[in-house]
DNA sequence: ACTTTATATAATATATTAGTTATATAAAGA
DNA sequence: TCTTTATATAACTAATATATTATATAAAGT
């Protein structure tokens, strides 16, 4: 299924500050409250609580719940859109190489003395 | 080689505006002038210079110089970066689901009767 | 009920973005 | 040189982002 542009807007959007980004990869190796992330960062627990909601609107983790912690942890379909959009990109990029390539085999051809 | 943070948060940005990606998807097909890429967008010329300036500052484009026009073209490294980041980013989720197959497995085995 | 713990929200300041219109610059052409 | 063409920059507005500190809320523990 196909992304829709303000989905991917989000998701790009959340990938570009470095910590969010270091956020994820800590996600990615387990579940981490607020409490547990701030202690990796030198910022304030709001700002986490911030990134964790811009993260959470690209539906790049989602939240739990358990007792007053609400750990976050990973989804992966958001990232596999972001994925699938450079990909799709790439592509595009290659299809148009080869073009290039075939116009100058044929213009090569073309040279007859 | 590892693409900065700083180089990183400036892909993604440029990454996550959709009249962005539309522009970057346009040049892979070919170079293009601010005018011609006006023509696809119903934004003034000086937004669309704006844009460009924003992929190129995050290197996912050059632009060259043809008389008055000064053509864009798609740079592949950036985005490759990203692409790498991604993947980086899958792998250690991946070795995360691992670990959690090994651990939920080793806890049916100690259920002995 | 009161306290602690974990997290969210409000209020605020500053910076950046994205768009606009108007104007400047750079290169070519008459 | 004057004009046209292509693009860039300035000035401005409105919206959003990021951080802070202070305060509110929600769940558990005593």
């Amino acid at each position: 299924m196909q992304a829709t542009a303000d989905r991917l807007d989000a998701v790009f959007f959340a990938l570009s500050d470095s910590t969010r980004r270091t956020i994820l990869e800590r996600l990615a190796r387990g579940e981490a409250g607020v409490n547990e992330l701030k202690d990796s960062f030198s910022i304030s627990q709001p700002a986490i609580s911030r990134h964790l909601k811009i993260l959470e609107r690209a539906q790049l983790i989602r939240r739990s719940r358990d007792a007053q912690r609400r750990p976050a942890s990973v989804e992966t379909q958001a990232i596999a859109d972001a994925e699938s959009w450079i990909e799709h990109f790439q592509q595009l990029w290659e299809a148009n190489y080869q073009r290039l390539d075939a116009l100058l085999a044929g213009e090569l051809q073309n040279r007859k003395p």
